[in-house]
DNA sequence: CGCGATTTGTGCACGTCTTCACAAGCGCCT
DNA sequence: AGGCGCTTGTGAAGACGTGCACAAATCGCG
């Protein structure tokens, strides 16, 4: 990928964000970071060891705190993290200090679920928009949006400023769906749909498909049943269980 | 940990699948695979390139053979994958030769919509109970399937063989909700709800987090608005253009 | 039968991520 | 003030994943 180190830049002016790429595992990490703040913000905790914030996040506390060290030091050593400077932190770098516009594509089974989530309000996004290419779907309302067609996508996201839009069709439409986005300037793209997408270079696409979850999930399970199953192969049985087949680190495995 | 009643058939009998622990990340993109190689098959192809395939599912060639290579050499030089036989190979090592019975634990919003998706019967699972906490709920009939209060999980655990379960409760529900999955012998969990759950070493769990994604992007989205928001920092606008920032390989990356 | 075109399988080098271990820094208590 | 315990921040090492490039293998054709 792209790294820019110019020995010769001078420092740059002013306390600015200094956006240094970080990895994308540590994004990947942020925002459970970021909801673990807010938990310990509510429960009155005004400071937090890196251990703590941690075991909250279900991580490992070196890890952490190296993904802290990424976006500066914010962390004052033998006491540990502001709670709510850090959140501010976070949420500067995540880049929700505004409120993002999302557009929702495919208001079918599961794209009704999610116009009706209110998980994204409270996270700083709001569903601008609904649109189904279903014309009998179309003029509905749900949460207080009315459903639109599909084709008036390029009108309105003139009006809104769609930052991200959020495909949950069926996959044989969630290509031309992309398409539409990607045309009226839409450089993020969540895809629900079971389908490989392709868009341009510079747009950001993350899929969430249950099946496949599903599917790595069957697979451990076999695992862990054929190897039960079997009689200790020679491996004796107190060697078997301390944990040496263990899969503990499957909770955060998804984000990457 | 796993007190699992190994069905009791050792039906077993044909080529082992010689578990070689595949690396994860192979694990997270064999669904994908799998999808592309169905999707070929309904349009009548039988064999398939690396380029060909590896072009269907969005991934690297090489990274596709190696993948492949791990599971054992079913493709032939000069010609390719025969397309049957690799579905039949991956549904093997996924443990999808089996019908599973998944267990879905809160019909709210989400919930709702997860029990009438239909992409679980099509890839091999099967919900077989549906629980809510809500004594309103429960009674409900949806897709056939009636909604029983979460009380009576071990009851129907022991009637149904479960085999993953599905939370997609409020997050405070979350965690005594796996308690009482683990506590009935269940070892494999999809979480829906936005916290961490704690289990006990030998269960694995994944976690879908639309919240999270979506901050994922924000960031990206982010990034992008500064870079270009700025003037080109001494960095020249030629070397910025051809593809330096784009992140090209986040489509695959949520399922490791 | 042999040759060339094609495609798999893999050794190797590289980059990224994780984890350990510890020095540097901070606050508190005496 | 000084020492002590606690916590951060980070260098280094190892594990893991990726991609290139090429030898080995196979098919089709003359």
């Amino acid at each position: 990928m792209s790294q820019h180190r110019h020995p010769g830049a001078p420092g740059r002016a002013g306390a600015v964000p200094a956006l240094p790429d970080l990895p994308e595992a540590t994004v990947a990490r942020l925002p459970e970071y970021l909801r673990a703040l807010h938990n310990l913000a509510d429960v009155g905790h005004d400071t937090v060891s890196s251990e703590g914030l941690a075991n909250a996040a279900g991580v490992n506390s070196a890890k952490l705190r190296k993904d802290l060290s990424h976006l500066g030091s914010y962390g004052t050593r033998g006491v540990g993290y502001d709670v709510s400077l850090l959140i501010d932190q976070i949420e500067s770098v995540l880049g929700l200090t505004q409120c993002r516009s999302v557009a929702l594509v495919g208001v079918g089974n599961l794209g009704h679920a999610l116009a009706g989530y209110d998980g994204f309000a409270s996270r700083g996004f709001r569903i601008a928009a609904l649109f189904d290419a279903d014309p009998s779907r179309v003029g509905e309302q749900i949460n207080g949006l009315v459903v639109r067609h599909v084709d008036e996508l390029s009108r309105v996201a003139a009006e809104e400023l769609i930052s991200i839009g959020v495909i949950a069709t069926p996959a044989p439409a969630a290509q031309a769906v992309a398409d539409q986005l990607v045309a009226v300037g839409v450089t993020s793209i969540l895809n629900f749909a079971p389908c490989v997408l392709s868009v341009p270079e510079g747009v950001d696409v993350r899929k969430v498909d249950l099946a496949i979850e599903l599917q790595i999930l069957s697979f451990h399970e076999h695992r862990k049943a054929s190897l039960t199953a079997l009689p200790a192969t020679a491996g004796s049985a107190l060697t078997a269980l301390p944990g040496g087949l263990a899969a503990t680190d499957t909770q955060e495995a998804i984000g990457t």
